[in-house]
DNA sequence: TTGCTCCTCACGTCACGTGAGGTGGC
DNA sequence: TTGCTCCTCACGTCACGTGAGGTGGC
């Protein structure tokens, strides 16, 4: 049993993000003190993290309780999407709002514009454009080549985990050893 | 003069937006008619047309009001970059909200998942990382040589203007004749 | 009279944050 | 008694949107 406060450390949550929650029945305690205060169970905890999965991606509280009134997989997954979809709304219109700033500033539309890529959205574009599985080796090759420590930044930017990274690296390394124009297919993995 | 549902339209805001704007001290009409209709003068308009270029770049209305008192250019431009950060932030978080969308959803991290980087920032990590002008040069270089088509699609992507990416492709191939080696700098453009 | 534009409150939105004023437990 | 946690209103945030109830102009 945990006091509202306990429980808010707990998630990283204010206390007045747990009184409104109550309020809108959200998460309700399994039951109050003698004196009045709430006593949040274990399972009020359990629920509580799921809540706090669904918000940390912005999905509304409203939307969140009928996600976790309606379990039925495929609703969630079609509410999801829907949020996914309102997140890139939003991200286009971050977009607009900081090429216009940028203009404001009297910063030309570019180098400092705000064109944005995705790494998936990258690659598609690449491979449509006829840049194969040898090109991204040469690509990965010279960029070892030319600037390491740029690489690896540019390749935590892309998301990619450390693992990924340095299994990349090694291989380009060892692939560029052998001259610019070593073509070995040995890099399958994301970039 | 105008009255203030046609001053509305004219800019593409809402009456209520309007009404607000008085009420905020933002946009007083010049002047009110017998019957207390609010009455909008041209300088008004130049004035709302100002009001609308920081609103579209999401200037919250008070700073608004302070930039157009304050006509210091340098504390114009401390705001706007400081608004430049706030939307940097805002972008941040929504690429987070964005990836654990897709954790939800069941989608791996990679290849699919969103980790976005703006032009901006992709090239001030790199020069941050030791990638120099000449370093830049080289990249183009060799994209150009191995896939010609797929560097278009990649600096269309990127934002720039079909001019802007006809000097830097000429350039590149122009460098790259001498070999992949050859370091002019000839590129001070954007990438 | 009809239809249009306009007026001024006043409350709602979303997810809480912030006091105010008071009580329970060691 | 002191400090701590807790309680319940109730109002504020930001940029408006949305009625309610009423008036002016052709």
């Amino acid at each position: 049993m945990y006091g509202i406060s306990a429980l808010a450390r707990r998630f990283g949550l204010s206390r007045s993000a747990l009184l409104h929650y109550d309020r809108i029945g959200l998460l309700r305690p399994d039951g109050r003190s003698a004196a009045g205060y709430r006593r949040y169970s274990e399972e009020d905890a359990l629920r509580l993290e799921t809540i706090c999965r669904y918000r940390n991606a912005d999905v509304p509280l409203t939307t969140i309780a009928a996600l976790m009134t309606n379990r039925n997989s495929s609703a969630v997954r079609a509410a999801l999407e829907a949020h996914l979809e309102e997140l890139d709304r939003r991200m286009r219109i971050l977009r607009a709002q900081q090429a216009r700033v940028m203009t404001l500033l009297g910063a030309p539309a570019f180098p400092d514009g705000i064109p944005v890529v995705s790494v998936a959205e990258l690659k598609r574009m690449l491979r449509a454009a006829g840049l194969d599985d040898d090109g991204f080796v040469k690509l990965h090759v010279l960029f070892e080549y030319i600037a390491p420590s740029a690489h690896q930044t540019f390749l935590e930017a892309l998301g990619l985990t450390a693992v990924e990274i340095d299994a990349l690296r090694t291989t380009a390394r060892r692939t560029g050893d052998g001259g610019i124009d070593t073509s070995e297919s040995a890099l399958d993995g994301p970039v």
